[in-house]
DNA sequence: GTCTATAGAATGATAGAC
DNA sequence: GTCTATCATTCTATAGAC
């Protein structure tokens, strides 16, 4: 009778068995045999392959950004309508970092699954990213407010920057761990968020500072450096 | 007689076609079709399709890091013997940015098809990339020598980020061209490399002068930001 | 509306002839 | 070393039962 036990049916056993082999080794029929219920019942409900792995894409990255949103608000209150630069870099990345980092058996099938996405980034999850911008024109707006003397790229270049070091510790934690033999801890969350945020507000932070100057502080060009 | 014609000829379709549609939407029938051989020539050169997309990928990596280790001996010998920390990023970055970046128009097949490992990361080439510690350790040691103070675990995480800056804007140019509104330009390869080097020697100086005060200069944590 | 049984088209891989 | 023929497996689509 419940119109979609099957459909949670399905979900649920996806999401598990993504979260734990990835896309490419894990096929409708494991999906199928693992909820209970038949082939058909798969493109019934979601249509194809595609659109069952980006509805599960979807439902965590509404979560996420929901997160992100609410903490954003929070910063942005707390400084009186105006957040400062890093609480709006850690509202931004913290959420995400919170739930893809941390000792790997503390890990919810949920943060698996979003670990796996970030990895494989097969087709379906690679379209739902590209509509991501209007979310991230949230956090450019707020930080237009906090910094209004920075030029409008370095803004959107800081954001670029802090979700590509979030983004690639959760692809790569490994290799740096290996790298490191040890040395950086990515299972202390919130410090590696800080450490995120602190590198990215410098970037936004200095050239602000650089660019009031009367010349524009342009970078130095890169011929310079290899002459001795 | 010449015993890889069609070794070659297999190589030069299959690097052609992945460039151009991804490796998901391009069969080994569509290779073997462009290349003019057969089918089974596939398995019986390389073994399997991944094994194909693998050997591709390695020739073109290992291209890539010749490059890195060249530009660093350069810096070093520059430097008579300890290279500069922004020498040592732009050995790191530059290569693979300029090889990725740059108008569309103007990228060769091998630089599309590196874009294309660069977003799909299909298994094989996630394989080859974690075999890329050893590489990069070279770069740690030149870190080190330039920045001998330098808490160790931040060079790490030094070496991580402009690696992280880098790789994201291959992977989301598009992404940040569109949030950006045109105004982040993606196409001054050389102003991209600076960039993200002055970002991550940013990280690396500052923190390095930081962790020289008494009390190490902890990162301020979470908690203190979003109280009033 | 919901689900099952089954057929179809396409893919990567392989065995064996030449 | 190359090719033909074929296999097992995959996702997708449909016809029809409940």
């Amino acid at each position: 009778m419940p119109s979609d036990r099957t459909r949670a049916l399905i979900l649920d056993a996806a999401e598990r068995l993504y979260a734990e082999r990835g896309f490419g080794d894990v096929t409708l029929r494991d999906i199928v045999a693992a909820a209970g219920v038949n082939l058909a019942a798969v493109n019934y409900h979601f249509g194809s392959k595609d659109e069952l792995i980006a509805e599960l894409f979807v439902t965590r990255g509404i979560a996420n950004n929901r997160e992100r949103l609410t903490e954003l608000k929070a910063a942005e209150v707390a400084g009186g309508g105006r957040a400062d630069v890093k609480a709006i870099l850690h509202a931004l990345i913290g959420p995400t970092l919170r739930g893809c980092l941390g000792p790997e058996n503390e890990r919810s099938t949920a943060s698996r699954f979003m670990i796996r996405a970030s990895i494989e980034s097969v087709p379906p999850i690679r379209r739902i990213k590209n509509r991501e911008v209007d979310h991230l024109r949230k956090f450019a707006v707020a930080m237009r407010r906090a910094l209004p003397d920075c030029d409008e790229a370095d803004i959107y270049w800081g954001l670029h920057f802090a979700l590509a070091m979030a983004h690639q510790t959760t692809r790569d934690a490994e290799r740096l761990t290996k790298l490191s033999d040890g040395q950086c801890d990515v299972d202390d969350v919130e410090a590696v968020i800080d450490r995120i945020v602190d590198a990215a507000a410098m970037t936004l932070t200095v050239r602000t500072t650089a660019s009031k100057s009367p010349e524009g502080a342009a970078p130095a060009r890169r011929a310079e450096r290899l002459r001795g």
